[in-house]
RNA sequence: GCCGAUGUAGCUCAGUGGUAGAGCAUUCGAUUCGUAAUCGAACGGUCGGCGGUUCAAAUCCGCUCAUCGGCUCCA
C-alpha cells in the first residue's frame, strides 16, 4: 500500500446499502443456499470431511468441517470452483419434512455422527434441504428455489479457521470455512472496499503510524507501552473524566498493583478467577505451597474495600464514591491477544459506590446518567447495552440466590425506568455480581464491553463491610462497580477507530502545526507557539527545512488538526494562514486569521469537544 | 490454550539452495521554496531466536518466541 493511498480513508455516507443478514429475507436465503452448496463442493472434493453445522452470520457464512487435514488457501479455491460447477447445474433446493426416525435412519445411512448429535436437539417438524438429488442438509431454511439463483460473481470464500464443536474446547476441533455472499456483484465489491478501509482505520495500525504505543516482544505480549503521543491521550481522557467525577461527589484514590493473596481468597478472586491471574509470587517453596504470598490485582475492588473498612462508616458518609485509574493484570489467553482490546495490563477508571441499599437505585441512576454523558462527549453513538446476568447453571459464582435475585432485580429496574434498549447476556455476569454492560463495535466489527456497572452484594458480605444506620445499628452496605470507559486502553482503541486517527481537537495529541514557508519564518512560528503553549495547547513548529507542500503533506499524514502557515503576510499582519484537516482526509483552506481569533477560536473549540 | 497463516533495514515490502534488495524514514550536501512528496549522496539487516540437513540455508526440516485470522474467554 503507498503511503497516499493510506490517507484516503473516506467517510463519505454508505452509496451501497449492505444489509447484515438478519436485515434481509433474500441475504438469508442466499447465505442458507450458498453454505449447502460450499459443504456440498467440499465433501465432492474431499470425501473424508464430515459436515457439522453451517449457519448464515452478519455478512456472510460459514460451515464448520470435521477433516483431518487442514484447509489451505489453494483448497479454498478449488472448492470455490466446484461451487460454481453446483450452481450452474440449476439444482432444485427442495424442502423436505421428514420424522426424526426417518432423519436418524437417513443420517446413519451416511454415516454424518455430528448431523445426529444435532438431530437429537432438534424440534418438530424436522426439515431436509435438497440439493437436487445430490446432497442434502438438515436445516431449518429457509432456502433458494434453485442453486442458479445463486450469483457466482457475488460469491467469495474467505477464510480457514480453527473452531470447536459446539464451541466447547474439550470437544473435537474443527475447521471453519469462512465465506461472503450477496445479491450482486457490485454489493460484494462494495463489502470488500469496506473491508479494506476497516483495515486502514484499524487502531493496531494507526496506533504505529501515529505512534501513539508500541508493543515490545522484550516486555511481553499484551503489554502496550505509551509514547508520548499516546500518553496525551491517555491524561486528556482521564482529567476529562475526572473532572465529570469531581462534579459528582466522587473521591479519587490510589492503591498498590499487588497485594497478599489472601486478600484474593477474601474477595473469592482466588477461588473462582484464578486462571485470569498472573501466578503468585512465593518468596520460596515453602511459601509457594502454602498458597501464601504476593499476585498482581486483577481488579481493584479489594483494595477500595480496605479504605472503605479503614474506618468506622457513618449513614451520613454514604454514597461514598471511591474512584481511582487502576492499572489491573490478568492472564488472558495467548491466543486472544490483540492490539489495545484485548491485553494483559490495563487501566480500569474503576470507581467502587458503597451505598445504603435505600440509596441502590437512585445511585445506579446517577451512574448510568455518568456513562452516558462521557459517551455523548466522545461522539460514541453506537453501542448496545446488555444485562449480563450469572447462568444459573454454572458454579463460577460466588453468593446467595437471594443476593443475585436482588442485584439483577435492581439494574433490571434501572434500565425499565431509563426506558433503555438493552439485551440479555445470560452467563456474562462477574463472579460476585450481575452488570449492565456497554457494547461497542471496532473497525473490524468485533464487538467489545467498555463501560460497565455492576451491583454487587457479596463482596460486601465477604468483607463483612458495615455502616452505622440512622437508628444506630450496624447495616451492610451495597456496593455498585463501574467504569465509563472500561478500560483506557480499549477505550483508545475504540476511538481511533472511531474517528480513523483524526481526533477532535480536545483529543488530538497535537492540535496544531506551524510550517514555516522558509527559515526566515520561524522565530515568528516559535514565538506564536510559544504563546499557545502558554495557553496550554499543544503545538510543534515544523523545523524542518522541507518546502511547504511536503510540511503540509507530513502533517496531513500526522493528522494535524490545525495547520499554520507561516510567511512574509502573515507576520507582516500578524496572522496565520490556516489550514483545518477535516476528517476524512479533506481539509480546507481558510485563509488568514489573526493570531488572536485563532487562539481564541481553538480554545472555545477545545472547552466545547468542536473541531477548531 | 487450540487450529491455520505470517515473521527480511526504523516503516511498507521484493527476493525459493550459491556472497542480502527497493521505496519511504534518518544523516549529510545542494536548493530558500506559499497549501499533499525538490534533487543527489551516505548510513542502515548475524533475514524473529535456537538447533538440524547440505560443500553451501533468508530459502529445506525440527523446536521456540511474536504477530495476524478464528475458536473458547473477557475491560
Amino acid at each position: 500500500m503507498s503511503a497516499s493511498a493510506l490517507q484516503d480513508l473516506p467517510q463519505q455516507p454508505d452509496k451501497i446499502h449492505l444489509p447484515r443478514t438478519s436485515e434481509s429475507e433474500s441475504l438469508k436465503k442466499i447465505r442458507h443456499t450458498v453454505s449447502h452448496v460450499m459443504a456440498m463442493a467440499v465433501q465432492k472434493l474431499f470425501p473424508k470431511a464430515q459436515v457439522t453445522i453451517g449457519p448464515w452470520i452478519d455478512y456472510g457464512f460459514y460451515y464448520d468441517f470435521d477433516h483431518p487435514e487442514p484447509f489451505t488457501e489453494k483448497d479454498l479455491k478449488a472448492i470455490q470452483k466446484e461451487m460454481i460447477k453446483i450452481i450452474n447445474r440449476k439444482l432444485p433446493v427442495i424442502r423436505e419434512e421428514v420424522s426424526r426416525e426417518d432423519a436418524q435412519k437417513r443420517i446413519q445411512e451416511i454415516n454424518e455422527p455430528y448431523k445426529l448429535e444435532i438431530l437429537e436437539g432438534l424440534e418438530e417438524p424436522i426439515t431436509i434441504y435438497h440439493l437436487g438429488d445430490q446432497w442434502w442438509d438438515l436445516c431449518a431454511g429457509p432456502h433458494l428455489e434453485n442453486t442458479s439463483d445463486l450469483n457466482p460473481k457475488a460469491i467469495e470464500l474467505e477464510s480457514v479457521a480453527g473452531a470447536y464443536w459446539r464451541g466447547d474446547e474439550t470437544k473435537a476441533q474443527l475447521q471453519r470455512i469462512y465465506g461472503t455472499a450477496w445479491e450482486t456483484p457490485e454489493q460484494l465489491a462494495e463489502y470488500k472496499r469496506r473491508k479494506e478501509e476497516a483495515l486502514r482505520r484499524d487502531h493496531r495500525r494507526l496506533g504505529k503510524e501515529l505512534g501513539l504505543f508500541i508493543f515490545s516482544d522484550s516486555v511481553g505480549p499484551g503489554l502496550p507501552l505509551w509514547t508520548p503521543k499516546g500518553t496525551i491521550l491517555r491524561s486528556v481522557l482521564e482529567d476529562f473524566l475526572q473532572q465529570e467525577q469531581l462534579k459528582r461527589g466522587y473521591q479519587q484514590v490510589v492503591t498498590p498493583h499487588i497485594a497478599r493473596v489472601d486478600l484474593f481468597k477474601t474477595s473469592g478472586h482466588w477461588q473462582k478467577y484464578q486462571e485470569d491471574m498472573f501466578p503468585l509470587m512465593a518468596e520460596d517453596e515453602q511459601a509457594a505451597a502454602a498458597e501464601q504470598g504476593f499476585v498482581l490485582k486483577p481488579m481493584n475492588c479489594p483494595f477500595h474495600i480496605q479504605i472503605y473498612k479503614s474506618d468506622l462508616r457513618s449513614y451520613r458518609e454514604l454514597p461514598m464514591r471511591l474512584a481511582e485509574f487502576g492499572t489491573v493484570y490478568r492472564y488472558e489467553q495467548s491466543g486472544e491477544l490483540g492490539g489495545l482490546t484485548r491485553v494483559r495490563g490495563f487501566t480500569v477508571d474503576d470507581s467502587h459506590l458503597f451505598v445504603t441499599p435505600e440509596q441502590l437505585d437512585a445511585e445506579f441512576l446517577n451512574v448510568v446518567d455518568l456513562i452516558l454523558a462521557v459517551f455523548k462527549s466522545l461522539q460514541l453513538k453506537d453501542f448496545k447495552a446488555r444485562l449480563s446476568f450469572r447462568d444459573p447453571a454454572s458454579d463460577k459464582y460466588i453468593g446467595s440466590d437471594e443476593a443475585w435475585q436482588k442485584a439483577e432485580g435492581a439494574i433490571r429496574r434501572a434500565v425499565e425506568t431509563l426506558g433503555m434498549n438493552y439485551f440479555e447476556g445470560i452467563g456474562e455476569a462477574a463472579f460476585y455480581g450481575p452488570k449492565l454492560d456497554f457494547i461497542f463495535r471496532d473497525a473490524l466489527d468485533r464487538e467489545w464491553q467498555l463501560g460497565t456497572v455492576q451491583v454487587d452484594y457479596n463482596l460486601p458480605e465477604r468483607f463483612n463491610l458495615e455502616y452505622v444506620a440512622e437508628d444506630g445499628t450496624r447495616k451492610r452496605p451495597v456496593m455498585i462497580h463501574r467504569a465509563p470507559f472500561g478500560s483506557l486502553e480499549r477505550l483508545i482503541g475504540i476511538l481511533i477507530e472511531e474517528y480513523a486517527g483524526d481526533f477532535p481537537l480536545w483529543l488530538a495529541p497535537v492540535q496544531a502545526r506551524l510550517l514555516p514557508v522558509n527559515e526566515d519564518f520561524l522565530p515568528f512560528a516559535q514565538e506564536v507557539a510559544a504563546k499557545m503553549r502558554s495557553l496550554g495547547m499543544r503545538v510543534e513548529v515544523d523545523t524542518s527545512k522541507e518546502r511547504l507542500p511536503k510540511q503540509i503533506r507530513n502533517a496531513e499524514k500526522d493528522k494535524i488538526p490545525v495547520m499554520a502557515v507561516v510567511g512574509g503576510k502573515e507576520v507582516e499582519s500578524n496572522s496565520l494562514s490556516i489550514r483545518r484537516r477535516v476528517a476524512g482526509n479533506k481539509s480546507d483552506d481558510l485563509g488568514a486569521i489573526p493570531v488572536a481569533d485563532v487562539l481564541e477560536r481553538m480554545k472555545n473549540a477545545i472547552a466545547n469537544y468542536n473541531n477548531f
